[in-house]
DNA sequence: TAAAAAGATTGACAATAGTCAATAAATCAT
DNA sequence: ATGATTTATTGACTATTGTCAATCTTTTTA
């Protein structure tokens, strides 16, 4: 098995050989460019993806060709266009990587597959689920009760690493202002 | 077990009598008159709670006596202040009725009971916190993407009963907006 | 049912953030 | 390395939304 991916494993989950070898063949390593899309939107979103190195970016599109950034999956995270994934319909986001990356990829059967084998695999799919949950909470509280300057302050807190490895228009996306007034947040504080 | 409930868990999980008698044994009856806080902020929310009648709001309040809406839970559903609940930290936020209400409440430690002894009872729960964190994508979606109108647009097309049945004080925070603006939004439209 | 409290609306103004456009800086690809 | 492309910054202006205050309406409760 990937070490990353045992890593994220962790003490989670105590696995027998066999099934640390069933979870390596559900896992496919995928390499991408800088930029490649790996779901476009109107597609179903097919797979779940564990970051080895690099990221992801799960976005939205307008008609107008605006972007805004759903969710940013860093090395050693898992992630995709979740509803799509599991409503299995069109999704409305799309999914790129921003930086050149390694990927292991999961599909829809093959995590349904080590959900029913694999004893204690949904209780660790459920934990990490809570704590996706309680970051996609912690969000919405930033969004409904501070301004774009707190949210940036709060972000430079508890994901710097967003702030340093994407381009600002990524960042100011993500946090759902425009690339101007980040850059006059940045420029002020 | 109350019919709510019963109804609540319909062909997601057939239940032996002993485990239809857990089941019921864990939730507890529980009334609140209007405006009731069930969970104040700064302790820590212990139950999880499924309305039988009535609604439950979770809410953050600043220094100012400024109040945002974090969740509203309707008749048939489930929740609490969830990262609270999950990481067994003070709440950041807190929990009213304000409607007078009729809840069956679960405790943690009930909860995992239920979690361990009753076969299914997990994958249940985890395709509930499966739909639960969609919608929390979904509204941090419209969040980042829509302006106010927009917004309650949507609110009245997706789930009207929250304009329809509570004060526009609670609607416009839920938003994210003040109350004179979404009075505004009202009357324009 | 009447008084009191809470909620909703409207106006005037201020503050925040967005848009468009021009320039500067950084990064990429050959 | 250097020209090309993308990204970032800044200015001027506009639009949206928030705040404060006054008034009107509805709801609650005594």
């Amino acid at each position: 098995m990937h070490p990353a991916l045992k890593q994220h494993i962790g003490d989670k989950l105590t696995l027998s050989p066999e099934h640390e070898l069933l979870v390596d063949n559900c896992f496919k390593t995928r390499l991408t460019k800088r930029n490649e899309i790996l779901v476009e939107k109107g597609s179903i979103a097919r797979h779940l993806y564990f970051v080895v190195k690099g990221c992801l970016r799960v976005f939205l599109t307008d008609d107008d060709g605006n972007e805004s950034t759903r969710f940013l999956i860093f090395e050693g995270r898992m992630g995709t266009a979740f509803p799509s994934f599991i409503l299995k319909e069109p999704s409305v986001a799309s999914i790129q990587s921003p930086e050149p990356s390694e990927l292991l990829v999961l599909s829809y059967a093959d995590r349904d597959l080590l959900l029913n084998e694999i004893p204690g695999f949904e209780t660790m799919y459920r934990l990490g689920l809570e704590l996706d949950y309680i970051a996609s909470i912690q969000r919405i509280e930033s969004l409904i009760t501070m301004d774009s300057k707190a949210r940036y302050n709060i972000l430079m807190q508890t994901q710097p690493e967003i702030i340093k490895r994407l381009p600002n228009k990524i960042v100011a996306d993500y946090l759902g202002i425009s690339q101007e007034t980040l850059s006059r947040l940045k420029s002020k504080k």
